[in-house]
DNA sequence: CTGAAAGCGCTAACAA
DNA sequence: TTGTTAGCGCTTTCAG
């Protein structure tokens, strides 16, 4: 609701002065001293080339003397801008997000931009409340990857608000809006490819999740793929849960406890993957040699596992990056078609896959 | 210099109306919809219990019917406090900074604060224009790790503006400022009496960096636990660098080229950890069997490794709750007593770490 | 219990 | 090249 979370009690202090009694600089006071009037000294701050060089030196001058800092919550109030992108992530806990995060950052203070930051797990009611908040302070735009199970109805009040918005990562179906990803299919298509070239032909899937976009395509990739192939699809070989290390590690029990027993796993993350890994080792089992793994995003981790990691790369530096970017044209050109940045995944073949032991 | 990075140019549209066409709706549209004031829809939106109860609800439905979002930057502009917390890293890559920014936030979001999102690497200049800019923005309070090498004189401008601030994780010198961290000599201490006691004798130690209090402490307590159990000091078992996970890799290789090897190495961190972890491999050998790591903070992945890491636990998740409230705290009672939180580290023992081999 | 009025610090017309 | 004026959306006295 839009009038919860205001704030409780607000013990103004009347906020002209400072704790040690100073008055706060502000463009009056620099206007005050010089004999000028504030909208100069605005001006003359902003390197505008109305002002004359002489008058900028002098005010810039006093400005810095004196210690001014420009005040962005009032520039806002009357520009309409702040400058700020908000940025939604579930879990800035799992390294592919907080990769995407810091790309997403340095990107947006290259181009002037701070991030104000809001995560909600993958809980519906924290993410309707956490994109709320984040929308009072006016941020010029929002780059979200939503929580599972978000429908187009949880950004309606964005959109109906003209919220400049790019969905990052996992797309809510049924809304248009600026999205940027990878092809999850395609990856899953190059990793499920390279265990049957392999020889592989009892695969499992550890990860499934109907509720978000990446597991739903990279799990079609697996149904389509086994059936061009020829080979069977077992639901018992799927294993369906969050992509945490912890789900690794149970689903990798759970497909070898079935009878006919995989020779291979894909998994819907890299975390889902390292999991595995351990399970693995739990049986007495060992990644590449006994049994094949492949994870999916290849954050940094993945290349110092050992075995090392055969994954599917994503791209998070660029993917972030590029989220940023799309963000800060469609903030300039809120009425530009919508655009779709799909990423091409790559297969990195590591240590964690081989030939099935006969 | 607060002249710099001010908006380039503001194309400010003179943001009354919406891209729809819909006039944006201000307190001011939903007072003159209800034939009230601003203040009584203010005062009613904010449940103040000087409204009548039959006002206050048609005010607030009306303000949901109209679809009304708080302006933020509006009320900040008169109260003087934005509810914004500014948080400023070096880098969230790194998964131990990551579980500290994923604590504040979550404590933050629950206190009802947002988190605005600065990172800088390690450079002293991008940490000076990001502060700044942090500043810019208002917040309420800022919770910094510094970069390395940086003095009480890059703070300078932020206490004098009267900012309440907290040091996480590492310390400034001379810095009369709240901190929360760990007892990172207690730590390293605990870790080599580990090693010692298993009867290490040449221990190496890895990531060695003047430049930050973490990695001083650190290394103070490694010279004086060999010094106070009577082992000799040796530079070149000392490997100065970042604590990166390419750094580990590097700096075994360069210990174990050394004539008289060591057979264990503490590591300031764990990533510094795994990349040695990774180089032993290089080289033939493997962590615990071979040669005894220890790392330190317990990152989420320790765990995991193979063979799992002994490390020295450094609680992140409460000491980024802790900052979180203690800054907090600071914001509420500027003049209180400076606060410092040594949280007591833990040793982890597990694979990594063995008596040496013959 | 409600309203009128002032003002937070800044920018942008428009005038001079 | 500079000044005047108005106002962004909100909160807070102070009166009624």
């Amino acid at each position: 609701m839009t009038t919860d979370g205001l704030p409780p009690e607000s013990n103004a202090t009347g906020g002209l002065r400072m704790g040690s009694g100073r008055a706060r600089v502000t463009l009056q006071i620099i206007a005050e001293q010089l004999a000028v009037s504030t909208a100069t000294v605005s001006l003359a701050l902003r390197n505008s080339p109305l002002v004359a060089e002489a008058t900028r030196l002098r005010v810039q001058q006093l400005a810095r003397e004196m210690g001014y800092s420009y005040n962005r919550s009032a520039a806002s109030l009357r520009t309409d801008r702040t400058n700020i992108l908000g940025v939604g992530f579930h879990d800035i806990t799992n390294p592919y997000f907080a990769e995407l995060l810091a790309a997403i950052e340095e990107t947006a203070a290259e181009r002037g931009r701070s991030i104000l930051l809001a995560t909600y797990g993958e809980k519906l009611d924290r993410q309707e409340r956490a994109l709320t908040t984040l929308k009072e302070y006016r941020p010029d735009g929002m780059l979200v990857c939503a929580a599972g199970g978000s429908t187009a109805e949880s950004f309606s009040h964005l959109i109906a608000a003209d919220m400049p918005l790019v969905q990052l990562s996992r797309e809510i179906p049924g809304l248009e809006l600026d999205f940027v990803g990878s092809d999850d299919r395609h990856g899953t298509e190059l990793a499920l490819e390279h265990l049957i070239g392999l020889g592989h032909r009892r695969i499992a899937f550890l990860g499934e999740n109907q509720l978000i976009s990446t597991s739903r395509n990279r799990y079609e990739g697996y149904c389509d793929t086994l059936a061009r192939h020829g080979l069977p699809f077992d639901p018992a070989l799927v294993y369906s849960a969050h992509g945490t290390r912890e789900n690794g590690l149970k689903g990798i029990q759970q497909v070898l406890d079935v009878a006919d027993q995989p020779t291979a796993a894909i998994c819907f993350n890299d975390l889902t993957a390292f999991g595995a890994m351990l399970g693995l080792r739990h049986r007495g089992r060992e990644a590449g040699a006994d049994f094949s793994i492949v994870g999916c995003d290849d954050v940094q981790e993945a290349a110092q596992w050992y075995p090392a990691l055969t994954t599917v790369r994503n791209f998070q530096e660029e993917m972030g990056r590029r989220s940023a970017e799309i963000l800060i044209r469609r903030i300039a050109e809120p009425a530009a078609p919508v655009r779709r940045i799909v990423l091409k995944p790559e297969l990195v073949v590591r240590g964690t896959t081989a030939p099935p032991k006969r």
